[in-house]
DNA sequence: CGGACAAGCTGA
DNA sequence: CAGCTTGTCCGG
């Protein structure tokens, strides 16, 4: 048994007398005179020697089927983890006493009228996909797909492909036929983004007649199979018992990797997982990264598809300009002064992924988005008067100035870095007229509501990408606490109404999670985001074009995307012109690859108090095992308190890591971490 | 993780 | 040397 205790990294015995239960079941057993939580793992006919074996104390709850008990102990293995930390995450959030009945969709059942055969024969309901049938066939062809999907098409036709091959799978189970496709229920799994995006994702399903069970809350539905379950992260774990078809829409978002220890990635979960089971995986991404591609079999759709996929994007040049001209170029203004007039646009929501507009959303389809990734009023300032620029006293980091100033008071100045405050005048001088350098997102909304004479609403907050730096270049965790309700999937907090009806709102890139539908994106400086000192800053930017093309494609035809820029000729923005995503990889490829970041190699970052001492240990490992070709370990140290395990290939490093004990206090192993 | 137990420190 | 803190060990 595998007993809840994260340090504890050794499977137990204990003994049972009633009728076996399945592996995965959960159980309460006692460790120490206490009762905690534990998972069957495995069942020995011979006790081992010399224990002391105790006997279960209660069968607590249904568990994850035995195959995600044994993916769950290969991510252990995979991302330096507990294999109890993954079964947690495989396990129902509520008790379940059985597994439900398949209810009403069980094989044969009147209600499944998918039979398996319309989708994957290439008989696709889809309009938007036209001749695409072949691509769903070939991304669900078997083995792992990495299908490059362009923003502006639904992922929905894969989904329904994926939900008919559970009922394929129904006649080879049925009994007579003497087939036996697979072990145990059958069922699909879809993973999203964002928990909204399941939530509607589910509802259209649902609403076509293929059942569904949307994770964490249905979690038993899932357990009994017959349906496709769906949901984020975390549901890469879900109890599917039988994989038919894996699908992950947006492949490329940073929702799928978790940032805490242990790190993990759901997609490549997912993929390992089909991998097992022998059942088709489809990567569906507009922006496949390098990691993705290393992941599967690429499939593209053809040339007129993904044309048809992008929006106009505009590249707008800003090198030849002033700097003091100010935010807005020419056409920017033009589109921004044509902002709420209606005859943009086709006035019809074109809900492609099923997610629908938020709650209190108005689809109003000549909405004009800017996305500027500074938040406050000013990022930078400086001294009217004697021109120096203005500093924290304590720690000599930039102050930024969060909000305007109150009637006669002065308005409060923050350190980025050090988060102290004080009212706003100049440290050298004393003067309190102060100069905006760099505008944040409020100031730069003044200015739009005096150049265009309309109210202009303010979206802000870390979006799903909270540990993004703004573009200060502090790490802004008082922004992250104060937009903590701006949060993706939060749809219990939608802005008021009025705010996201504007026809112009200016935010950070959260305004491309909280708004789902636009005639125009406006991405205001687009060089903080390309050159993010983070070594998957293009494919993060990248990712955001996509994700602003979708926003602009749902508003129909016409869309229209604004790049400014002093880059004009990165292939982030090349790609994203000419609807050629692959561009920015193979741009990308021959750098990551010289770097030796990764794919191109395995790395571990180790920190904590107790660093040091593992490090020593797996010094004394790769010592140990010296064989020349068993993966070239090397173990180095950047930085004060923190090491770093490198290697050509995961197996060898993780192989040490498991091998090694861990020494006593606090240790983070952080393997892949997504920024280093 | 968290209880058990041992080694180390303090004060009379 | 009792009484307490601090640290390491280990669980079935």
């Amino acid at each position: 048994m595998v007993l809840d205790v994260p340090s504890l990294r050794k499977v137990l015995h204990y003994s049972y007398e009633g009728s076996p239960v399945p592996i995965g079941t959960e159980v309460r057993a006692t460790l120490r005179s206490k009762s905690l939580r534990g998972w069957v793992v495995g069942v020995d006919d011979e006790p081992p020697e010399g224990v002391a074996v105790k006997e279960v104390r209660a069968i607590r709850s249904v568990g994850p089927p035995e195959p995600v008990v044994e993916l769950a102990r290969w991510a252990a293995w995979r991302w330096a983890g507990t294999w109890a930390g993954f079964l947690r995450s495989a396990s129902s959030p509520v008790i379940v006493r059985e597994i439900p009945a398949a209810g009403a969709h069980g094989p044969g059942s009147a209600t499944a009228r998918l039979d398996g055969e319309d989708l994957v024969s290439g008989q696709v309901r889809e309009v938007g996909w036209g001749q695409g049938g072949d691509l769903v066939a070939e991304a669900l062809g078997g083995g792992v797909s990495v299908v490059s999907l362009p923003p502006g098409e639904s992922p929905y036709p894969v989904v329904e492909a994926a939900a008919s091959m559970i009922f394929a799978q129904a006649g080879a189970l049925r009994p007579g036929t003497g087939q036996e496709a697979g072990e145990g229920r059958p069922g699909a799994l879809v993973l999203v983004p964002t928990h909204r995006m399941a939530a509607g994702l589910v509802r259209r399903a649902r609403h076509d007649g293929i059942p569904c069970a949307l994770l964490p809350d249905e979690w038993a539905r899932a357990r009994a199979g017959w349906c496709v379950a769906v949901g984020t992260r975390s549901a890469a774990f879900a109890p599917v018992e039988n994989l038919v078809a894996a699908v992950v829409l947006d492949a490329h978002e940073e929702t799928y990797y978790e940032e805490r220890s242990p790190t993990w990635c759901a997609w490549q979960v997912v993929a390992e997982r089909a991998r097992r089971e022998g059942a088709p995986c489809a990567l569906l991404t507009a922006c496949p990264t390098l990691d993705l591609l290393e992941a599967g079999r690429l499939v593209r759709p053809p040339r007129e598809l993904e044309r048809r996929g992008w929006p106009q994007v505009s590249v707008i040049d800003r090198r030849a300009e002033d700097p003091r001209t100010g935010l807005f170029s020419r056409p920017v203004v033009d589109v921004l002064r044509a902002a709420g007039h209606d005859e943009h646009g086709s006035g019809e929501n074109l809900d492609v992924h099923g997610a629908g507009p938020g709650r209190g959303e108005a689809v109003t389809t000549s909405r004009v988005l800017c996305v500027l990734n500074r938040t406050g009023r000013a990022r930078l300032l400086s001294c009217a008067v004697c021109g120096e620029l203005i500093r924290c006293e304590l720690c000599g980091g930039p102050m930024n100035m969060p909000g305007a100033p109150l009637a006669d008071e002065l308005a409060e100045l923050s350190c980025g870095r050090c988060q102290a405050t004080r009212p706003a005048l100049c440290g050298a001088c004393g003067s309190v007229h102060l100069k905006v350098v760099r505008a944040g997102v409020s100031r730069v909304r003044e200015e739009i509501e005096a150049l265009t004479g309309s109210a202009v609403a303010e979206v802000w907050g870390p979006a799903a990408r909270s540990r993004r730096l703004s573009a200060g270049g502090q790490d802004s965790r008082a922004e992250v606490a104060r937009g903590a309700d701006a949060g993706v999937g939060n749809a219990s907090a939608p802005g008021p109404p009025a705010e996201l009806m504007a026809p112009i709102v200016i935010g950070t890139e959260a305004v491309l999670y909280r708004i789902s539908a636009a005639w125009a994106v406006v991405f205001l400086d687009f060089d903080s985001e390309l050159l993010a000192p983070w070594y998957r800053a293009s494919e993060e930017a990248l990712a955001l074009l996509a994700r602003a093309a979708r926003i602009v494609s749902r508003a129909g035809e016409g869309g229209r995307l604004l790049v400014q820029t002093r880059q004009p000729d990165h292939e982030v923005l090349q790609a994203a012109r000419t609807a050629d995503p692959l561009r920015s990889a193979d741009a990308e490829r021959p750098l990551r690859s010289a770097l030796g970041l990764p794919p191109f190699s395995a790395l571990a970052r180790i920190s904590g108090q107790a660093a040091g001492a593992y490090a020593a240990r797996i010094a004394a490992g790769i010592e140990g095992s010296e064989h020349p070709g068993s993966g070239g370990l090397e173990l180095r140290q950047p930085g004060e308190g923190t090491w770093e395990l490198v290697a050509a290939d995961h197996g060898p490093m993780l192989d040490l890591l498991a091998a090694l004990e861990r020494p006593a206090g606090r240790l983070r192993v952080e393997v892949d971490p997504v920024r280093l």
